[in-house]
DNA sequence: CACACTTGTGAGTAATCACTTACAAATATA
DNA sequence: TATATTTGTAAGTGATTACTCACAAGTGTG
């Protein structure tokens, strides 16, 4: 990966999850690296390549953020940490772009990418399973809807909205 | 309100809620829509103008469907109309673009809009506060976040996603 | 019918789009 | 050092974009 490779990738990724995909111009991407605009034709072949280098790179991360939940034993601890986890990520604000065009680009592409969440989901209905819930798998389902909810409002910034208040609301309800 | 321009109003609605406000340009709605394409800047000034007349409608629409919930009395029907209500809108094929669009242009336009549900988060609070939560104001929020969630998978069609099963834990959950 | 006004069209416009190409600079390998 | 390969640039390309404008068709009113 040379640093203009990488330059690139990173003004791709501010810029889309700022704008959009297809509001974002390669030549504005261009500018913003520094580079010649030929250069992420050279590196990327197209504009959609730029796109799937990034989203490949989330799924990586998205694997690696939840690898420590889903080896967890205990049935409240991988509730627990489910919930903060969300927090965590959105500690460091150079991480917030990337999450955020994570959630962005499902609305602009139109695919959920139920893959990604599908080992969590599994771990949860487990962990739901064990603590007696009566429907384990809608327990699951429900428990990452409402983090989707909770991600809506923090990355679009609605006002008045605390997202601390919120987890520890929830933490309270599932007793963890 | 002409007949053009109507078909102006549905074209462009639809094609704004598949694809996209930026994705989609004046020329395609024009096609779709059956009109020269000047016609659209005679009505509507510009694109956004035209897109701005859909979201007005909206919030007329959003008004009318939170006017009933607002006046009920009963704490536990203000709370079980509130899930309800999602799922009647989308039951209306025609309605389920109109829907989806209102929280698609969230994410491209990157506002929440918040006034809007403002009327309906106060009567939560309410119903919330009068069945004895601990903290009504969350609770609200809460809960019209996790519909929020709901909307994002509904729309995007997850995979194996279950509306109907979804909002009959949540009433259970909300004992409503 | 005559006149005013609205509704509608089709052929423009400059600007911007994603992408290509010819060529130069830098780097790796022998 | 000589040569092959990769990395990078600048100036293009045709296609598409939102939008304009001159003019025609339709409609309502006296």
């Amino acid at each position: 990966m040379t640093d203009k490779k990488e330059k690139i990738l990173n003004a791709a990724l501010e810029l889309f999850a700022d704008e959009g995909f297809k509001a974002t111009s390669t030549s504005k991407v261009a500018n913003k690296a520094g580079v010649s605009e030929g250069l992420i034709f050279r590196h990327f072949t197209n504009k959609e390549g730029l796109l799937n280098a990034i989203v490949d790179e989330g799924e990586k991360r998205v694997k690696l953020l939840y690898a420590d939940i889903v080896l967890e034993t205990e049935p409240k601890e991988v509730i627990k940490k489910t919930i903060e986890t969300f927090n965590t990520v959105n500690k460091e604000p150079d991480e917030v772009h990337f999450w955020k065009l994570q959630y962005k680009i499902k609305w602009e592409m139109e695919v959920y990418g139920e893959h990604k969440v599908e080992p969590l989901q599994k771990a949860l209905t487990k962990a739901f399973e064990a603590l007696g819930y009566n429907q384990p798998e809608a327990e699951a389902q429900l428990l990452l809807i409402t983090i989707d909810g909770l991600a809506t409002r923090f990355y679009l910034q609605q006002k008045g909205f605390k997202i601390e208040s919120q987890l520890e609301l929830l933490k309270k309800k599932y007793k963890v």
